[in-house]
DNA sequence: TTGAAAGCGCTAACAT
DNA sequence: ATGTTAGCGCTTTCAA
């Protein structure tokens, strides 16, 4: 283990001052002889030389790379969406740090508090958390926090931007949808809504149900205490076993999200009902959706152009101001097997 | 946006010197007298410092932090073992950056020099290379990595560790089974074969077959130049397609992964064929695979086992030797309902 | 028990 | 065109 070749190192190996390699290094190639120049480069080749970025972020130099946190990298959508966002900041020459918070509130702050240490200056921050209180410290010391997935609060804090879709009209529309063909009886299935979005889509269920004069009933919406992401198999097989044995079994089914959604087709489908006897409509639109059988229809985020949007955000520099930012961006129903059959 | 504070405004707020300060911070508290310290404290609190890691990591503290590159965020293969993962770094209070490489070696450098840059000093690498040689100036400057999913090759680095699945066992396995099921005809879908895992595969549904009697077919391995995560849909319904244009067509499929193997079952279901018409194997054991209908049977890594095994590794000195130290674990071949049917 | 000073690798005035 | 110097925030001898 050789070490490290530092700047003096190179100016040592070229014959010049630690300056003119950090003039090269800063492409203040002008300010040299050509022939100094070389010599310096091929110092800086033999010594396989890179510079220290701890050394330069010390010195106030931003750190290129974007802190993205998500709920849960087991939960395919998160995966996609990671994956979306990194391609098109990719194409701007910046990386991404993914961070799992797994819905831990502790383990979101401590992310925060290590790219922070790390001098990461943007995150993009899909959070559990209705508040954003504990973010204020970072966002003071300048800390750039645009919120994916989370509409924004009145309580929010000043300089936030929001990047989300509109969650309330995309499970409007799954609800209408299933209006449409003909149910009445129609469940919520979800982990527990601790979330903003979570709250949005279930408002969006209610907004539906109110709207065609379908009264709420609280025993057609199971939620169980733990919110689900990888583990939402058990969750929704428990909802759903609640739902059967319901004396007025609904006929269709509003999932949170897809995870919910396709898993509550398998318990279902495990006791012995298939989607001609219950509709299942989920969220997200995730890849495995319109892979399985009978494929789910399921609400679309345009999760491409929000990416564009975050990296819009990104780089504008506008967003240093106390200005509220808020993006929300249309969902998609995308009609599949799951519903297709209409009912009296 | 407040001014960060640093050392010196808390020592001025304290009254004392900055060593006081950083001798507290660096729980050296028996030098000084409790009250000092008690003053320190508040001043602390007061203008709610936080030391910079930057300074620390310049002074030559190392960052906690663990590096995890992965080929595809969007494979929820990936995703649950980055979970897996960090949930037991968490327990050993350690956080991840996870840094999603697209299977492009140009990335994966970039993510290696960039983690590098930030002061981390442990990278957990999956990588799509069956060369490491490029990370040779990382590991000289003292980056430690360990390689998952990829078994040790003769021209590995001294230093290297490597955690990985027996991916050759597991194919074989794998085809052994359907083999058992009285198949003679059985293909192996793919994407390209570029990496170490997959050649492994590869070799293992060879070694069955041979082990067998049963000649290999080129015809039967229809690969594509394509890796394929995320897009191993279209990949896996071409080869479907090529497949079943085939005059004496396969009974059974071998997939080098559970996406390629949801996939292709998609792909046969649209064929107008099902699992009783064509038995389809995977490798990984993703969630969704139990979800499916019909339930896939696959070749399951036990992700649970090698997390801790590379959280061993990560926390054990004497991977600085150049021992190159390789575990290699065995899967398990777990039977569900896409290999049910026993043929003639 | 506390403080002063040097230095980690780099940059940017400010000399020369 | 090149070098000298001070300083980013912190730690750590060493001195008081």
């Amino acid at each position: 283990m050789r070490a490290i070749a530092t700047i003096k190192d190179v100016a040592r190996a070229a014959g010049v001052s630690p300056s003119t390699v950090s003039n090269l290094l800063n492409s203040r190639d002008h300010l040299m002889q050509p022939e100094t120049r070389q010599r310096v480069l091929l110092a800086m080749e033999a010594l396989s030389y890179r510079p220290s970025r701890v050394a330069r972020q010390l010195r106030g130099a931003p750190n290129p790379v974007l802190g993205l946190i998500v709920p849960s990298v087991a939960n395919p959508f998160w995966g996609s969406w990671a994956a979306q966002l990194e391609t098109v900041l990719h194409a701007h020459g910046r990386h991404v740090y993914l961070c799992n918070s797994d819905r831990d509130p502790e383990r979101e702050r401590a992310y925060v508090e290590q790219l922070r240490a790390d001098g990461v200056e943007q995150i993009v921050l899909s959070t559990s958390l209705p508040s954003l209180d504990h973010l204020g410290p970072a966002m003071d010391a300048g800390m750039r926090i645009i919120a994916f997935d989370r509409e924004p609060q009145d309580t929010d804090p000043p300089g936030l931007l929001s990047v989300s879709v509109d969650n309330e009209a995309g499970a409007h529309a799954a609800t209408q949808h299933l209006v449409d063909r003909g149910h009445r009886r129609i469940a919520f299935v979800s982990g527990a809504i601790r979330t903003v979005s979570r709250r949005r889509r279930l408002a969006g269920y209610r907004r539906a149900l109110a709207e065609n004069g379908i009264p709420f009933d609280d025993a057609l919406v199971p939620l169980s205490p733990e919110l689900g992401d990888a583990d939402s198999g058990p969750l929704a097989r428990q909802a759903v076993h609640a739902l059967l044995g319901l004396d007025h079994r609904p006929t269709a089914l509003v999932a949170v999200n897809d995870m919910f959604a396709l898993s509550a087709s398998a318990a279902l489908r495990d006791a012995g009902r298939d989607a001609a006897d219950i509709a299942v409509v989920g969220f997200d639109d995730i890849p495995f959706s319109a892979l399985v059988s009978p494929a789910l229809t399921t609400v679309r985020q345009p999760l491409r152009e929000m990416a564009e949007a975050v990296v819009a955000l990104a780089a504008d520099g506008t967003a240093g101001t106390d200005a509220r930012t808020s993006l929300l961006f249309a969902p998609t129903l995308v009609e599949r097997e799951s519903t297709a059959r209409r009912i009296s």
